[in-house]
DNA sequence: GGCTATTATTGGACTGAGTACAGTATTGCA
DNA sequence: TGCAATACTGTACTCAGTCCAATAATAGCC
């Protein structure tokens, strides 16, 4: 890396990439800056981009995809006999509660500054379907249903799209916005 | 159009890509099939094909966003004093009565023919989003909400999620399903 | 019939994401 | 010091989607 001459890397590569591409999506856009640019910015190759990151998108999503890792993980602790819904309830929340005012995710703070909403949308949803599979597993899991029942899978999608929305909300109430669990909270109960 | 010689044509162009479509996507799977294919089989220039469909992935969801049209269509028509969640799940299950036994979605017919689950998922999940919005917009009309309140967002993201999972499960089902409807109405319920 | 405005269709050139693969540095470790 | 694993790079490719200008076809009108 012509760049970076000196001993072992001040800076991983991954987060060279994370901030050159934060910047270019403020400059110009999420739609309009390619990967090239950012991995020119990046002082890195255009493939070494695609050795730290899937798709573009995954740029904009990387506090919500740890959340649902953490959940998917803390969900397989679950006491069997535990009462499922009040422990998904309980997970989910946990799963965000470290989430505080300042984090938030570069596809919904700068929404309209990117003026990217079509093009984060598909992204995002993809996120949907995760959270929503996690969760299906577990209710399957937990009640002893199979993974492709009726009501588990009607359950699960609609919690999680919830919290999408708790998301969502949460991103765009600006800088006195409340810690994002509050509104997951809240988004569940509206249930 | 050189295939099509006489008068007037006896099939439109949509209806050729359409059925040139159907016909590729079941011989090579949906991701395996090139836009150029179809335009090819059809008859018609790659360039007629984006005339009719603004994407590859309009193909696969035909029905689903036919549906769509009808739910926000006949939302409108509402009274306004009437109970929202009521009226709405009404609605919602006209707009899926008229969809019997053998309509099923290309995408979720042959989703294991296709071996796209993946593929196919992004673009469904775009139709989950929009049926999302179409709700929260009533929703918000309904109950003289601000459309981007919490609980408007998260109830109808929920409704979106648990129609998705009907859906899901109704094609998944084989040839033994039941009416689209009773898959939506028992989702409904499950929330 | 012929004329005209509109619409359908086409060709061609382009951008940009994502993939494949082989080759070259770099690093960690023995 | 050397060797194996890993990080990085170059190049070439496929394909979706966009843009624009040009041509065919059609419907409506006289």
């Amino acid at each position: 890396m012509s760049t970076r001459s000196a001993g072992r890397p001040r800076t991983s590569s991954r987060a060279l990439i994370e901030d050159a591409a934060a910047e270019l999506f403020l400059e110009n856009t999420y739609g309009a800056t390619t990967i090239d640019q950012i991995a020119q910015r990046a002082g890195v190759s255009r493939n070494t981009f695609f050795n730290y990151f899937t798709a573009k998108s995954d740029l904009l999503w990387g506090e919500l995809d740890a959340a649902i890792d953490r959940l998917e993980v803390e969900l397989r602790t679950v006491a069997p006999d535990a009462d499922a819904l009040p422990a998904l309830r309980a997970t989910i929340l946990a799963a965000v509660a470290d989430i505080g005012v300042d984090r938030v995710p570069l596809a919904l703070t700068q929404e309209d500054v990117m003026g990217t909403r079509e093009e984060t949308r598909s992204s995002g949803l993809t996120r949907y379907a995760r959270r929503a599979d996690v969760i299906a597993a577990f209710l399957a899991r937990q009640q002893g249903l199979a993974p492709d029942d009726l009501t588990v899978l009607a359950t699960a999608n609609a919690i999680s799209g919830a919290i999408s929305a708790a998301w969502t909300v949460w991103a765009r109430a600006g800088v006195q916005r409340h810690p994002l669990s509050e509104y997951v909270a809240r988004a569940l109960d509206a249930l």
